[in-house]
DNA sequence: GTCCTGATCCTCT
DNA sequence: GAGGATCAGGACG
């Protein structure tokens, strides 16, 4: 398969758009204890006028990234123990981007299953702070731009991910009636709930 | 400055 | 299904 970062110009579009066409893409991390890949299965948008965004209010020293030019990585510290992954989409200085909530593991399978210290396949990746922990993604990466060749995401080997379910997000308060959840029909490794 | 909340996960019942 | 771990931001005084 072609491990070749997706473009700047994939991520300078519509979040909701973005946040449909990562279903499915690979997400690849050259780490020094190996590589590890795994396929995008679910992704929450995270928009302006949104109150659930962090970007909402403004920018904080926290959520520069997001006000970043489009591709960048911003992740975040939440519950004083997690990570979450996301990718900024939009325009610079606008402050979207998508979450991703969950993969399936596809290489670097036991590097994963050790840095999460379970063995399950479905325990890997099935939820945003645990796919951060598997993937062996790093606060460090926070603000990085997603075109270099540590962390990256990748066009899926599949021209077609499948069919695409679009529901109401996950685990927040503020707009939770909000349509911006998607992932893909079938798949064992999203995060259920 | 204090207080509260949260885009979570894990370990019990 | 419920509660704890554990900390940075944001709201308020």
């Amino acid at each position: 398969m072609d491990l070749i970062p997706l473009k700047k110009s994939f991520y300078n579009r519509d979040t909701v758009t973005v946040a449909k066409e990562l279903l499915g893409c690979l997400l690849v991390h050259y780490a020094p204890e190996g590589l590890t890949i795994g396929r995008i299965v679910e992704t929450e948008a995270y928009m302006q006028g949104d109150p659930a965004c962090h970007a909402s209010r403004g920018m904080t020293k926290r959520n520069r990234p997001m006000f970043g030019d489009p591709g960048h990585a911003y992740i975040y510290f939440i519950y004083g123990m997690y990570y979450c992954f996301n990718v900024v989409t939009e325009r610079e200085g606008l402050g979207e981007a998508v979450l991703i909530r969950a993969l399936e593991p596809l290489q670097g399978i036991s590097l994963m299953q050790g840095r999460r210290k379970k063995e399950k396949m479905t325990d890997l990746c099935s939820g945003p702070a645990k796919l951060v922990q598997a993937m062996g993604i790093e606060k460090s990466y926070n603000g990085m731009h997603l075109q270099g060749n540590k962390l990256f995401i990748a066009p899926g080997d599949k021209q077609d991910p499948g069919v695409i379910i679009t529901t109401t997000r996950i685990g927040i308060k503020a707009g939770a009636d909000l349509p911006l959840r998607f992932y893909i029909a079938g798949s064992c490794y999203i995060s259920k709930r």
